[in-house]
DNA sequence: AATAATTTTTAGACAAATCTAAAAATTTGT
DNA sequence: ACAAATTTTTAGATTTGTCTAAAAATTATT
């Protein structure tokens, strides 16, 4: 597979995890950052070798190969995060990108001896789970902190934009997986709340509410 | 620059090593499997960026920005391949390939905090030089084994043939850089040597004596 | 249900990297 | 020095992945 291919195909998994239907040209055209035709002629060539369930105007969906071809290369992907987090020092925002190209290198044996040294890593800097060798993929039980109830306690497991700027205004806040997260009260009138954190009170917005995933309490 | 276009840099720097004229066509077409007018064309877009010297008919040569990119890209290839074996593992008949592949990643931040991580080795698995950051590149002092005088002693530093075969050859008869080696008796007929190596007489062919490095005691 | 807007596909073009076959230049051998 | 052999370049084709512009199909609106 090229790399192209790949992208395409991974491309596509991600966007089957918000919508159930087949996934239009479009979608992927915009999230790859090309054009509508582009799309429609790789995806004549990833239904040609099977990976996708193509037929005109009618989207597409991963195939059981495209999907686990996809799952191989998100594997990669989030090692190779956990892999510069851990062993390198970078920081949780600087990662995806060199990622995007290590993901791409091509060598079984290289894969499981990194999944090794990290000590088989269950979740990537971002919270994201790691596909295992065999495919697997269990998504931790998560919410986003602003559907939660009001007193509702928690532990910070994820971010759901995990876009440079995002990550930086969260480290600057001192906001950073593992920690311990109780919802006070809810603005309703700008939808932002005030938390608990690091047993301090915090005033965040609504928007930073809806792109933490807290892990509920029982 | 593209992977193809790295390639063809660090080929002309390598063969630049024994070949104090221009590279041929031929030279470079024959390294890299490939053919002669696709290394001719190839060749005109490394002029057009500055990269080689050229003159119809006469043969290539790197320039200095050229000779800098090549030293980038081996240096990469090198340290990837001391992580490859230092921290994955990996033996040394083994991480050439994954190298190739590893050199092309861009992340000067990457590379810096990898060098450091192995702190900041000198020679990759094989014996050979690792550029520094700023482009030094030291050859250490080193002679083969078949040209060396009849009761040399010296240590065995690298090798001339990094191929898997010759390298799992070494492996299999126990000769691993590091190793005191004496040099005990030429055989003049057939041009092959017996040497003492981890205390113990050993009779090597010339093809081996040949492509063993010998750093060579004072 | 007909028309308008949008989405998707097709047709044709282009840049990158390669190839084959043929032409041009250089090198070798007598 | 000249012919033969070899090397190198050119010309034209091919594959991959992309693009623009136009046609076709689908979806939304009145
Ligand atoms: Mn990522
Ligand atoms: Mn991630
Ligand atoms: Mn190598
Ligand atoms: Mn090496």
């Amino acid at each position: 597979m090229t790399h192209s291919e790949e992208n395409y195909i991974k491309t596509i998994f991600h966007l089957e995890k918000n919508e159930k239907k087949g996934i239009s040209t479009n979608a992927i055209a915009k999230q790859m950052e090309t054009k509508p035709s582009s799309v429609t002629d790789m995806i004549k060539k990833l239904s040609e070798k099977n990976l996708v369930n193509y037929k005109k105007y009618q989207g597409v969906s991963l195939t059981t190969l495209g999907r686990k071809t996809a799952l191989g290369i998100v594997r990669k992907h989030r090692l190779w995060e956990v892999f510069l987090v851990e062993k390198l020092d970078f920081s949780w925002d600087e990662v995806h990108e060199v990622a995007e190209q290590l993901e791409h290198i091509k060598s079984e044996k290289l894969i499981d001896k990194l999944d090794k040294l990290l000590d088989f890593p269950q979740f990537d800097p971002h919270g994201d789970p790691i596909p295992t060798k065999n495919g697997e993929f269990k998504e931790r039980e998560k919410k986003l902190l602003s559907k939660l109830p009001i007193l509702s306690k928690g532990i910070c497991v994820g971010v759901k934009d995990s876009s440079a700027p995002f990550l930086k205004f969260l480290d600057k806040h001192s906001i950073a997986l593992g920690q311990v997260v109780k919802v006070l009260e809810k603005e309703e009138f700008d939808g932002s709340f005030i938390i608990e954190i690091n047993d301090k009170r915090m005033h965040i917005s609504n928007q930073i509410a809806s792109n933490l995933y807290l892990k509920i309490d029982k």
